[in-house]
DNA sequence: GAATTGTGCGCAATCGATTGCATTTAATGG
DNA sequence: CCATTAAATGCAATCGATTGCGCACAATTC
């Protein structure tokens, strides 16, 4: 309405009697410019409220400043703990951020590259989708020359840095739990997909198992969406079918909480006479009765790190690439849902193991 | 690294025998230009892979198809369903949304405002911090002559467009509920902030009070954060001073939870001894046991009337801007932490009430 | 057949910032 | 005091797309 009308180098120029270029190479910090014109420029910049027009910044110099973030959705408390470590680092270096949802859809996901890719974002950083198989709509980006970053959901045959938590070692540091309070029969609830973190998670607990010497019963491995209405639907099967068990992993902490009531519903007491343990630490675990063991993704350091990767990529561009992969180590939180053994009732959390 | 460069309308004028300016005109369907050169133009285009470069028709155009949405947190189901809302009906209008975050603080606020400003986004859909107070960086945009709209936490002093809805009703209904179901001490729990939202919850419950006879109890009426340990801490006090209560009626789901958790401790039962009541329909109020009662905010439907207003805004822009207010009618969700008469065990869900 | 109206397209400026290549001015040398 | 060099700035092109104006040529009118 009022003052639409941006300011720009040339009203910078006209009020000091010089040129834009001057001012420009003034605001760069050129060394071919006296101290002096430096601060009237600086002194006149600020009077007159300029800011640099983006899109002419970005037209010019081929680099837009704007990253894009592309997960499954951003109303999981690990997805959106990542970005906001993800933002805070790229503000830092004065980039913006555009967060994309992909559903777990694959169309919707590729369609958000080439998006992310139109509108000329300076880099991606990627957590799968569930669904996703085919990968060419990242090569796309590679072959254009846009740094990729992954993270936790992750694709090992492409050429990319990455960030991951040891699903493996968490998966099995739980199942050693359970075996550990006395839980035989485990059951164990996982994905079909094939993500490396479901992989993973399924390997740990596999592992675990032989490591104590107890049988891996396909019975009680159950492949699932692993959302709520799934877990309650597969302890309805295995009572169904009249399989025993007596404790439940599950590769999610939403399925862990279906079965928790679908074990209410039977009369059937958690964690006397089943042990429950999920993946995730969303915030309702703590709130069920009993409170849910579960994993936490340490996502606040994920963010970090993928963010702090993923610059140091950007600024050894043109040179070599050198492919990072970084593990982080999870947490692994105890609580009142996996104490078969009631000697201890104060939940505790698992110290950070260092490396 | 390979084909870096991308293909331009020069490119493609080139390759034709015709001139940018043709090309140009041809792509946005000018009248002046034969059909056979259109044709010839868009095959071209497809055939080159041609995508028209946003920054230069930002820079050219003074519109930057970009829109920012300022929300406290992502990671709130009601505001990242009213997020996929917006982003659905601006991806179909062809533009990109821009999410930040403010953290209820009012400085990242502030800034995010100017950093929105001037990334030069072409409208603004704020719900505010809880600890905004001024609204001056608001005027800026306003000034500036972006559209702004706000939704559901919104201030009544600017003269925007907003979406809200009847949080009053709701509160009504709520404890009205409560009453029926024959709990007569209701406690409530509020946020000492100015905001809209809780000073609307706080009249539907003293107005249904006042309906039904009861006394206004100021000592039954309890101020904090709201956040899960201002729950336990509410009742606690309460429990400790001695004041009897039979209800609680919370503005927010994390504090009743944390009631919740307070009581089971102290041995008292819900929906027995005590009906429980929260507001914002939580993922994790259906986990609990036993599951509370709350209020749906109906996210979707406000993320799409909010992009639908805005978008409108847009276009009448120029015009006459009139300032729309819309009030959404909530779903008020009965669960079995109310249901002090045992008559129903089955959850119910209020049917939509229609306007 | 001359004048008028349309049609199809090119020229060149523009959006705001950057930058290679002058050009001007000041400083230094002999 | 004039030449040489360095220091400080200006000129003009550029990034890619858009658009007012104008120029050809064709179609229409009387």
């Amino acid at each position: 309405m009022s003052k639409k009308d941006k300011a720009t180098i040339h009203d910078i120029a006209n009020k000091l009697g010089i040129t834009a270029s001057t001012v420009s190479r003034a605001l760069n910090n050129h060394p071919r410019i006296s101290a002096r014109t430096k601060e009237l420029v600086h002194e006149a910049a600020k009077e007159i409220n300029y800011k640099p027009n983006s899109f002419a910044v970005a037209l010019r110099n081929g680099r837009s400043r704007l990253i894009g973030i592309i997960i499954p959705t951003v109303n999981r408390n690990f997805f959106s703990s990542i970005v906001r470590g993800i933002e805070e680092y790229a503000n830092q270096h004065d980039y913006r951020v555009v967060i994309t949802q992909s559903y777990d859809n694959y169309e919707k996901e590729k369609q958000t590259v080439n998006a992310l890719i139109d509108a000329q974002v300076d880099g991606i950083m990627v957590s799968l989708g569930k669904n996703t198989t085919a990968l060419t709509h990242f090569k796309k980006a590679i072959e254009r020359g846009i740094p990729l970053v992954f993270f936790d959901r992750v694709a090992e045959e492409l050429p990319v840095s990455q960030v991951v938590i040891d699903d493996f070692q968490a998966a099995f540091q739980m199942t050693e739990h359970l075996i550990q309070q006395g839980y035989r029969r485990i059951a164990h609830f996982n994905s079909p997909m094939k993500i490396n973190i479901f992989q993973e998670r399924l390997r740990g607990y596999r592992q675990a198992l032989e490591n104590y010497g107890l049988k891996v019963d396909p019975e009680l491995i159950l492949y699932s969406n692993l959302q709520l209405e799934d877990g309650r639907e597969s302890v309805a099967s295995l009572l169904n079918q009249g399989i025993p068990f007596d404790a439940i992993f599950s590769a999610s902490d939403y399925s862990i909480v279906g079965a928790l009531q679908e074990l209410k519903k039977n009369g059937i007491k958690v964690p006397e006479a089943v042990g429950l343990a999920g993946f995730g630490n969303e915030p309702f675990t703590e709130f069920t009765d009993p409170p849910l063991s579960t994993v936490d993704q340490v996502s606040i350091p994920m963010g970090q790190s993928v963010a702090k990767m993923f610059f140091d990529l950007l600024e050894s561009e043109e040179k070599s690439l050198p492919i990072q992969k970084v593990m982080l180590r999870p947490k692994v939180i105890f609580r009142k849902s996996t104490q078969k053994i009631a000697s201890n009732p104060v939940a505790k959390i698992a110290p950070a193991t260092p490396f």
